[in-house]
DNA sequence: CGCGGTCTTGAGGTATCTCAATTGGAGTGG
DNA sequence: CCACTCCAATTGAGATACCTCAAGACCGCG
């Protein structure tokens, strides 16, 4: 019942619900990342922009008094490593072995890049910033179940796949990563697992595979805040 | 000591610390906005997008139950209304009385715009994904005083004018928004405004008049979490 | 088979929320 | 001009959810 390390994603992961960008004609060049191998660093020169196509990536920051704080999870078809002034703004590495798409992006400032490809890139941004405001609502006021609740909604869309009806996902992340995403402790995540277990929204098959039983009554929880 | 209404705007704002783009060549169209007048819905088709010149808006979404979030202020110089297929996905509203610039973009998902504006809009979009990252380290485990700290630095970046070798400024939205805008409630916000007078740190005029008198108390509070 | 690390579970402390009462000021009408 | 109402902010007391610290369970790995 107990595994120490996330399971090994393969190379094959469900296609998600959202829209997103296709850049493979802009991007052929790739790099393959293993598990836990870092992208870029915070404060890096931001020379390219990668996209996600296997594996799952996590955007980190630490605080001053070495508090980390995970900002966000890269699922297949996401972009990361969007440039603040020409240099990255938080550090990435790879949650799970991942190959990512790279996109020379000298001229992300400089304008000079082909304008079909920068309105890919002005949308992708966008898209960021619409899940970037949903997870906004994630985190303010929200019970902790709730929050996994929601957190698990969100993985069931990006990486969830049918199995007799339900929907199941391998969770790539550890525990201490869910609990720096929703701004909670690793013991309060596992007790809102346990609690979300008991309440039959989710069976664990081991820790990492989560079996979604009734997403009803996870949306409604997610939804609710009393 | 009381105010019951936060205090009028007035056209004079003092520059702010980060870069910004300069739209004012691409968007010679104005509209005016009464203080708690709203520029957009929630879902409405995203026809323009909004560069504030003048007062202060804030991104407003809520929740199925009727929870209300502020996911951002705009303050003079930033950009408002950045789409998601087309769609708006928050409520905009004037906190004081504003002035706002417009920028026709129906063809932000077209991709029919010009190259170089679509380069500021790409900019801007980035400048705001920064932003919002700054908010995460904000929301997520730290203390109600910490939040309040991180957020009056702000507000001294954006609106902050000197006072006999101090910041000052007038803080245009009630504690409702401030509550809301960092996950707490109306209560804890004014508890930690107490907190952070009795510290030395800032003095309030009015209720809405911040005076920071101690700012590397407030820096330190802000990037401390224990 | 034992070590090391992660996850879970428990007990107690603490910060925030909730509910309620009070204060203070602005706006209104006499 | 003053009394009144209305509303936001403040303050207080109690409940509650989460954090902290600690121990135990479980598994992968050497």
């Amino acid at each position: 019942m107990y595994v120490s390390t996330p399971p090994k994603f393969g190379q094959t992961i469900a296609p998600h619900s959202r829209p997103r960008q296709d850049f493979r004609r802009a991007a052929p060049q790739t790099r393959s990342l293993a598990e836990g191998a870092h992208l870029f660093h915070e404060g890096d020169a931001a020379r390219s922009l990668y996209i996600v196509n296997t594996g799952i990536l996590r955007l980190i920051r630490y605080q001053e008094n070495g508090q980390r704080r995970v900002l966000g999870f890269c699922y297949p078809g996401d972009a990361a490593g969007f440039p603040l002034d020409g240099r990255h703004a938080a550090d990435c590495e790879a949650v799970v072995p991942a190959q990512v798409a790279i996109l020379k992006s000298n001229g992300l400032q400089a304008g000079s890049i082909h304008p079909r490809l920068q309105q890919k890139l002005l949308d992708a941004a966008l898209q960021e910033i619409s899940c970037m405001q949903d997870h906004f609502m994630t985190l303010g006021r929200k019970s902790a179940t709730q929050k996994l609740a929601s957190f698990l909604l969100l993985c069931a869309d990006r990486i969830g796949r049918p199995l007799g009806g339900c929907t199941h996902f391998d969770l790539p992340m550890p525990r201490r990563d869910i609990a720096d995403y929703l701004g909670l402790t690793p013991e309060t995540v596992s007790r809102a697992f346990t609690q979300l277990r008991n309440m039959k929204a989710l069976m664990l098959d081991h820790i990492y595979t989560v079996v979604l039983l009734d997403r009803a009554l996870l949306e409604s929880l997610s939804e609710d805040a009393d």
